[in-house]
RNA sequence: GCGGCUAUAGCUCAGUUGGUUAGAGCGCCACGUUGACAUCGUGGAGGUCCCCUGUUCGAGUCAGGGUAGCCGCACCA
């Protein structure tokens, strides 16, 4: 025998397979181009982040795809990195300065990036030590990082390209200005948040009159850069006005009344106050009016110098109140009204953004986009689940221009040079010394740096060495396009469109052809795992608990595509039960295998019908899986997994074959065997991809089978059933069907009756005659697995006096038992199957019936209903048979 | 406001192009187990498939309308 201990420890064998697999460069994919490729794009995390849950379930999947492809004998390629994430990293290291009480400022930029460098090595890559953990069997050889010299290259490179087309300008427009961060950031990563806020009245001067127009505003600071009042030009209420001056307070500021359609005169007071520095629609306003724009604010978000006393200097909320305060004391407050309002907040440090006019850095979407939604039109690029189809096309389709720049200090800092000579601007792939226009060597860098999406887009080209021209653009053109892409929905825009872009762009083809969104992970009152809410699960935590196959096991089985998992702890006992249970099924079979076993092929073996069985289940997993795995429902293919090996392996091959293990005849015992270990060596294939360390390491423990063939050095390299190869036995599968009938009938009946589950009963069997021979040759299986005595089986078997019975399609079965009989409840309980069945054949009989249904419904659907009108029939007349014996 | 998704067993969800008696896991109840596994086995209870209307021989499945919930995006000063 084989020896095994009696439940499953996962430390035991996790790294030590793990280890093994990356030492011998198993998950490396070197260039073949004799291999047909497979590769998945890992969604680079954070370079600063910790393994969390998110990782853990969409990690998973990208490991089970890329572990199913590798065995099917595709060139595999998981490319891992990390991202610098620029504010988010910046963020983390100014905290820490600000517990010394230092400031980035302060500390100077040079001094700032290098303790950021040092603070990245140090903390920087842990989730990639947390990845070797979950078995993930990314290629480590092609790891990659954003900030690389090589991948920095790439986005000095695509940054000259396009703003040597013109696709990258300067421009002067109003950014999400963070006033905590102080920088600017993109429209994607602000939220909007309800806020209860006022809505204030105030009324300004006419100039030349003694009247007024009212106006109502939620932000009576920006006042102070008002440049017009706006009115709709079809307002009866302020016709009169429209042409005139209105006369700002505070700042004695002479400002047109202008008509503009974009004023609703239902709300407020219909005339608005327009401040263009400080609005995005005003903004607008101000274009189409040719106004002045007057920025009131600083960057830290305190009122300019070019505002007035008391406000110069002040918070942007303390002037709102002093503001308001003022307007009471000129008499030109009217009155405030709760109102609630939504605003835009950073995603980093959930300040109130403030629209700010700056100069910034752009790319122009709408040329780059086209190309990229077109794809999604034609069915190029599918979406899993394809409704995110529509969210794509429709930012692609309204598209506004990127802004790049960030007043950060950390990433790949803006290529251009700014000439003091001429004021002309430089760029290029290695910096320049003298500015391209006059040759003057007085240059200086901008100083901000790129959005950090600007090299995350870049990540299906970058790492395999583009735009280099040499050896590396091979790898280029074998691994890129991708196959899919497996990401969360929350960066379908921020990274998911904009690669789609710039591969189009650059190489006119998609980065990859699928995009898989994986389940949202919440907890079980569906909130979302947040670091604030604490209520994630920590994977190392339930790692340690559990063991790596376990979790990955539950996280797949429990996430639909798409939608959203609710997660606890407890949930992964599941996948532990799970894990333990292939454990025990393999210890059973090596319980009675000699190391020197004798196996033998399959065909050369006369199999029992149980077997046949067996091993067509196991041929019918494999198609159900593989093709589940092709349309990306991971789910339902480790669902199925679970439903083979526990469903039909354990709870029916096993117990099936236990009595021929442990035959002392060594022909039946080695048949036994023979099949056994086929199978469980399938199994283990079958369960891989998602249960790397429990499979490796039986395997390695189960002795070859000749039908495997020949072993490769580990079960990660060995071949994944395939349907198409493996040996059916559709015919057979059917028959044993009727076993398994016959005996979940006698138990039933049995069970119910309250009978004694020791107790062994004799049974009768009456079978219609073409499954005569079939139930004899099962009459070992079905004593003993529905614990009966003796079987007696024919055509015409009379029923027995005080008899149990259990009725099934082509059989029936009487149980005597004596005075055991309870004739009320047996009496009950067949009259209750009746009803039931009377209710079934009503329905059938009111189908054909219906002219219209036998005239119509196909002929194979009208012969199913036939039969099973006639299998009714005698089913009910089979009870009422009984029944009559009963009274 | 615009767009999307969801509604099936106590809970979490499957149910593919309409066609056998709507399924799984967990939970619950009962019985059982000294030889793979109590991380177990066997059996059972539990469902007006959210509501209405329609299409159809036939609807959990398709169409229209409604209700409830969730999620994006844009927002009115």
């Amino acid at each position: 025998m084989i020896e095994l201990e009696p439940s499953y420890n996962p430390k035991q064998y996790e790294q030590k397979w793990y280890q093994n697999s990356v030492k011998k460069k198993h998950f490396s994919a070197a260039l073949n181009t004799e291999k047909v490729p497979f590769t998945i794009l890992m969604p680079p995390p954070n370079v600063t982040s910790q393994l969390h849950m998110g990782h853990g379930l969409g990690y998973s999947i990208q490991d089970l795809l890329t572990r199913w492809k590798r065995m099917k004998g595709f060139n595999a390629c998981w490319l891992p990195g990390t991202d610098h994430a620029g504010i988010a990293t910046q963020m983390m290291v100014e905290k820490e300065l600000e517990k010394e009480g230092l400031t980035r400022r302060g500390l100077g930029r040079e001094k700032f990036v290098e303790r950021l460098t040092t603070w990245k090595d140090k903390y920087g890559g842990i989730i990639l030590e947390q990845f070797k953990t979950m078995g993930f069997s990314c290629d480590w050889d092609r790891l990659a990082y954003t900030m690389d010299p090589k991948l920095s290259e790439a986005v000095r490179y695509v940054f000259v390209k396009l703003y040597r087309e013109g696709l990258i300008y300067r421009g002067e427009r109003l950014v999400n200005w963070d006033t905590a961060l102080q920088t600017a950031i993109s429209d994607d990563e602000v939220e909007s948040k309800e806020i209860n806020g006022s809505l204030y009245y105030f009324r300004y001067p006419i100039e030349g009159s003694d009247t007024f127009i009212p106006i109502a505003t939620t932000r009576p600071e920006t006042m102070l850069g008002d440049t017009a009042v706006a009115v709709n030009p079809d307002d009866d209420r302020y016709k009169d006005l429209i042409g005139k001056k209105a006369r700002l307070p505070f700042v004695d500021r002479l400002i047109p009344i202008i008509a503009d359609n974009y004023v609703k005169s239902e709300f407020g007071t219909g005339a608005v106050k327009i401040t263009p520095a400080h609005d995005p629609n005003d903004f607008e306003i101000g274009k189409r009016h040719s106004l002045a724009f007057i920025n009131v604010m600083t960057e830290i978000g305190t009122m300019a110098d070019n505002t007035p006393p008391p406000f110069r200097g002040m918070d942007r909320f303390l002037a709102r109140k002093e503001v308001v305060k003022q307007m009471k004391l000129l008499g030109l407050f009217d009155e405030e009204k709760a109102y609630k309002t939504t605003l835009p907040h950073s995603e980093r440090s959930k300040t109130i953004i403030e629209p700010r006019l700056s100069l910034q850095w752009f790319v122009k979407m709408k040329e780059l986009a086209e190309p990229a939604a077109d794809a999604a039109r034609s069915g190029d690029l599918q979406f899993h689940p394809e409704s995110w189809r529509k969210t794509y096309l429709y930012w692609l389709d309204n598209i506004q221009d990127w802004c790049i720049s960030r007043q950060l200090w950390w990433g790949h800092r803006v290529p251009i040079w700014y000439c003091r000579a001429c004021e002309g601007l430089s760029t290029g792939i290695t910096d320049p010394t003298h500015c391209e226009h006059c040759k003057s060597a007085e240059i200086v860098q901008d100083e901000d740096v790129l959005d950090t999406w600007f090299s995350s887009w870049l990540w299906p080209l970058s790492p395999f060495g583009w735009p280099d021209e040499e050896s590396k653009l091979k790898d280029l053109n074998y691994f890129n396009p991708t196959d899919v892409l497996v990401t969360a929905p929350e960066i379908i825009f921020l990274w998911v469109a904009r690669m789609a872009m710039v591969n189009l762009k650059f190489r006119q083809t998609l980065p990859f052809k699928h995009v898989y969104f994986n389940a949202t992970v919440c907890d079980k009152q569906g909130r979302k795992f947040s670091k604030t809410l604490g209520n994630g699960i920590d994977p190392l935590e339930v790692i340690e608990q559990y063991g790596a196959d376990a979790v990955r096991f539950t996280a797949i089985s429990l996430a639909p595509l798409g939608g959203r998992v609710r997660m606890e702890k407890a949930d992964f006992e599941h996948g532990s039960r799970f894990v333990n249970k292939i454990w025990n099924a393999a210890r059973l079979i090596f319980q009675h295998l000699e190391p020197s076993q004798a196996l033998t092929p399959l065909r050369e073996l006369p199999l029992t019908l149980a077997e046949k069985w067996l091993i067509h289940r196991f041929k019918e997993a494999a198609l159900r899986i593989n093709s589940n795995l092709d349309t990306f429902r991971v789910n339902d293919a480790v669902e199925e997994m679970h439903h083979f090996i526990w469903g039909a392996l354990c709870d029916w091959g096993l117990e099936c074959a236990k009595t021929d293990l442990s035959s002392t005849d060594i022909s039946v015992k080695n048949r036994a065997l023979s099949v056994l270990v086929y199978v469980l060596d399938g199994a283990l294939r079958l369960a891989h991809p998602v249960m790397p360390f429990v499979s490796e390491e039986l395997w390695h423990k189960l002795p070859a089978h000749p039908d495997w063939g020949k072993r490769p050095d580990s079960l990660c390299l060995a071949g994944y059933p395939e349907a198409e190869l493996l040996p059916s036995f559709t015919e057979e599968a059917k028959l044993w069907k009727t076993i398994q009938d016959i005996i979940s009938g006698i138990r039933s009946v049995r069970q119910q009756m309250g009978l004694p589950p020791k107790e062994e009963l004799p049974a009768f069997i009456r079978v219609d005659s073409e499954l005569r021979e079939t139930v004899s040759n099962a009459e070992d299986w079905i004593k003993r697995l529905a614990r009966v005595s003796q079987i007696t089986t024919g055509q015409d078997i009379k029923r027995p006096n005080q008899s149990l019975t259990s009725i099934g399609k082509g059989f029936e079965i009487y149980l005597p038992v004596g005075g055991l009989i309870d004739i009320d409840k047996e009496v009950k309980r067949l009259k209750t199957e009746d009803q039931r069945l009377k209710k079934i054949l009503a329905g059938l009989n009111s189908k054909l019936d219906n002219e219209n249904f036998v005239a119509r419904a196909p002929e194979d659907v009208l012969e199913q209903t036939r039969a099973q009108k006639l299998n009714m029939e005698e089913q009910i007349a089979a009870i009422k048979k009984n029944l009559d014996a009963l009274s």
